[in-house]
DNA sequence: GAAAAACTATGTACACCATACGTAAGAGTG
DNA sequence: CACTCTTACGTATGGTGTACATAGTTTTTC
């Protein structure tokens, strides 16, 4: 068995290879008709359109007029096809700064990654099996730890804060696209919150009761528009890039 | 309108009623045997000795020695499932400390998060559907927001700074899990680190680059107890917890 | 040129999944 | 007792990802 790529290969390695070069051309067979990125923009159309539930090696190939197992020729399983999209789906991030003001960068920064996940909700249900290595995801990394170093902090530590940060704009996308993906225009959306508030117990949730009686008083929450921060996450944002000002002018470090 | 059960019902009403009453068990049949609360723990059962991915509903009928379609007599859907098992892991928060020393109780709250997480990191893989609404769920919260509210935040920025903290600490761990149970003691672990190395062009990332190298220069990670927040994650929340205080501490507000 | 090799697309087949539906038996109530 | 409700089970359906063998097409090699 000459095993052109050495049976499986390292799974690592394929996967790599098919996320940053896109598939090496067969030299010998016929020409391909299907490419690696027709299929993956293949399943985003489908992922935006019907969600991720929905999305099926069958699906797909039905949307590109193929048989299902074509697409195995090009892609070897639906995991990696879901990370292949996700890269793809994240894009370019937007065009780094060159300012002084590394706050409202970083604010920018994650503005777009915000706008990102409204556009493409079905990112946030991909199971990660690990850290991502994507060609554009690294970008998207690049550009914020740039920002984060002008604030001045050290390597180390801007890498630490760049997954805070990751992590933050994700878990905000992930409540705000489940509340706004939840009820399909069934009961009116007051309904949950109400039958939830009488499950707070005060006794049983001091804090959490009060707070909440609190927050539904002056409900007031704009119709998003989707590209701007919420005001949740921007001050969590605000609050973190103040602490690493802070620390980062501090001397003793 | 009283309605025990109103037919279907609200799927939410359903919901609800599971996750903080349990099953109100039929008084007019034979004595069930199987319970959901038994349902719950095989499936925690199997979910830690065997991951997320193996978890189905027949694996659970058999780990209880009872038929499959039996499950759907207490729990209606695989789902709902889910979502039982993620409230009955998280268990009981750790008891709320009575202290001025806010920011070190935050810190410590996350640190048992981050154990829970250590401990059954199938949590972290079940894909949310709405905000968690589960009874220990809301503990967790109920206890982090009051030390939040010591720290001087009003109620509506306490929940902000709440679900920043939880999204935080989630990250982490999913990034955590994602690299220990990642490759089962295949290849040197150092290989895609390696591997990934060469891909980081530093014309292309040159931030991320000189990140890397640098990180990857003292790379001593430490045999992470499993109890204990990594570095990285310690030193975000810290710098979260600083810009709060100063905020906080500010007249204007 | 001819032959061989390599590669693509397809069809069939399998194991597994969640779960809808129908049936039988048991426990409680009148 | 008869009646009703609930549980547990067996069967069945339509879906999934993907292994495998096959047939067709193009490029390389002799």
């Amino acid at each position: 068995m000459s095993t052109t790529h050495s049976g499986k290969g390292s799974d690592l390695e394929r996967r790599l290879a098919l996320l940053w070069i896109g598939h090496t051309p067969g030299q010998r067979g016929p020409n391909a008709q299907l490419t690696v990125d027709a299929i993956v923009r293949a399943a985003i159309r489908v992922a935006d359109a019907n969600g991720l539930e929905t999305l099926s090696m069958q699906r797909v190939a039905a949307e590109l007029g193929y048989s299902t197992m074509s697409i195995y020729n090009h892609v070897p399983s639906k995991d990696l096809l879901l990370e292949l999209m996700a890269d793809a789906a994240a894009g370019e991030p937007p065009p780094s700064e060159d300012t002084q003001d590394w706050k409202g960068a970083v604010l920018r920064w994650a503005g777009h990654l915000w706008a990102t996940f409204q556009l493409h909700p079905w990112i946030l249900r991909i199971p990660l099996d690990h850290a991502p290595i994507g060609p554009n995801q690294l970008t998207w990394l690049d550009r914020l730890l740039r920002h984060l170093l002008v604030g001045g902090l050290a390597g180390s530590e801007a890498m630490a804060a760049g997954l805070h940060l990751i992590s933050a704009v994700r878990g905000a996308a992930q409540v705000s696209a489940d509340l706004t993906g939840g009820h399909r225009t069934e009961e009116p959306p007051g309904q949950a919150a109400r039958l939830l508030a009488e499950l707070i117990d005060p006794r049983r949730f001091p804090v959490l009761a009060a707070v909440n009686a609190a927050a539904s008083s002056h409900e007031e929450n704009g119709t998003d528009g989707g590209h701007d921060l919420p005001a949740d996450l921007t001050f969590g944002i605000g609050r973190f890039l103040d602490g690493i000002e802070v620390w980062a002018g501090s001397p003793k470090r």
